[in-house]
DNA sequence: CTATATCGACAACCATGTTGTCCATTATAA
DNA sequence: TTATAATGGACAACATGGTTGTCGATATAG
């Protein structure tokens, strides 16, 4: 008793309306003032966070290697996202926080989604987009920040 | 009334979900023969397909810049996924076809997203499953190969 | 016949990954 | 306490996949 349906589709899908969110987060970003935050930089503050991360923690809490986590760091550093502090106790670390206006862009973020999943909500009904959240939960894995985003494409 | 829900879980989930599967394909696609095939080629082979295409068509298909779908199709015809030809009514197009490999690749990436389908269907119902294709097409585009896959992450 | 559009080829550049090496610093074990 | 190991950060070299811009060859429209 197979489907009808191809299997194609569904990965297609799925990549669209993450395409569809992502793309209107970032247009509406833009319009509050954000118009140099990308899709990495904004997992990578998302990972940073109120705590703050070094390169090589950032790295791993993202699951890529420290460099790509420290050229990432850099350009939120130079955006004016992050700041660079020291730790006391330990001279080798080079502890990154958000600085005000990342945490505005953080906040933001979390408003327009909120906003977004609302006009889905419209759109589908409350009880059919619960569900849909809840079936993608059960397909994917638990940890929803180690999203390993910027590899995924390409590469070995 | 809104939802108690975060907002931010949404494209998290439709990304992993997407990642899920494409991991998979390609993990299964190298088993059987193919462990060079890398998410961007399927895409260019599905929108080559068998008609064939030039580089400047492939570029209009997937959404980037001609100079990109020649790079891609370098790749592919350097893999054995293509073989080059020419249209006596045109001395400037190079055409490129999907060679036997490259059709095998894509029946088999085919039968393996089938495969896939299945095993969602097995985990959430097949009901549930319909829904869930359902409302992704109410929320994302129609055309669904126009994907613009490559430039959705960075950049401008 | 001439003007315009398109194709493919290059070059230069950018962004984002990767590995590998190296030194300074910290932690650990003998 | 001291030798060894692990960690953090910097830097270099490279791969991939995108961009824009230019240019000569070929087609097509007027």
């Amino acid at each position: 008793m197979s489907s009808d349906r191809p299997g194609f589709e569904l990965p297609l899908r799925l990549f669209l309306g993450f395409r569809v969110l992502i793309d209107a987060l970032h247009d509406e970003l833009a319009r509050q003032g954000h118009p140099d935050v990308r899709p990495v930089h904004g997992f990578a503050l998302q990972a940073i966070g109120s705590e703050g991360a070094t390169a090589a923690e950032l790295g791993r809490r993202l699951g890529v290697s420290k460099q790509a986590a420290g050229k990432t760091i850099d350009s939120l550093e130079r955006l004016g996202y992050l700041v660079r502090d020291t730790d006391p106790n330990d001279a080798r670390r080079k502890v990154f926080r958000l600085s005000e206006r990342g945490a505005d862009s953080l906040a933001k973020s979390a408003a327009i989604f909120d906003q977004l999943r609302a006009e889905w909500e419209e759109a589908l009904g409350a009880d059919r987009l619960r569900a849909l959240e809840d079936d993608l939960r059960r397909v994917t894995p638990a940890d929803p920040l180690r999203v390993d985003i910027p590899g995924w494409f390409g590469h070995t």
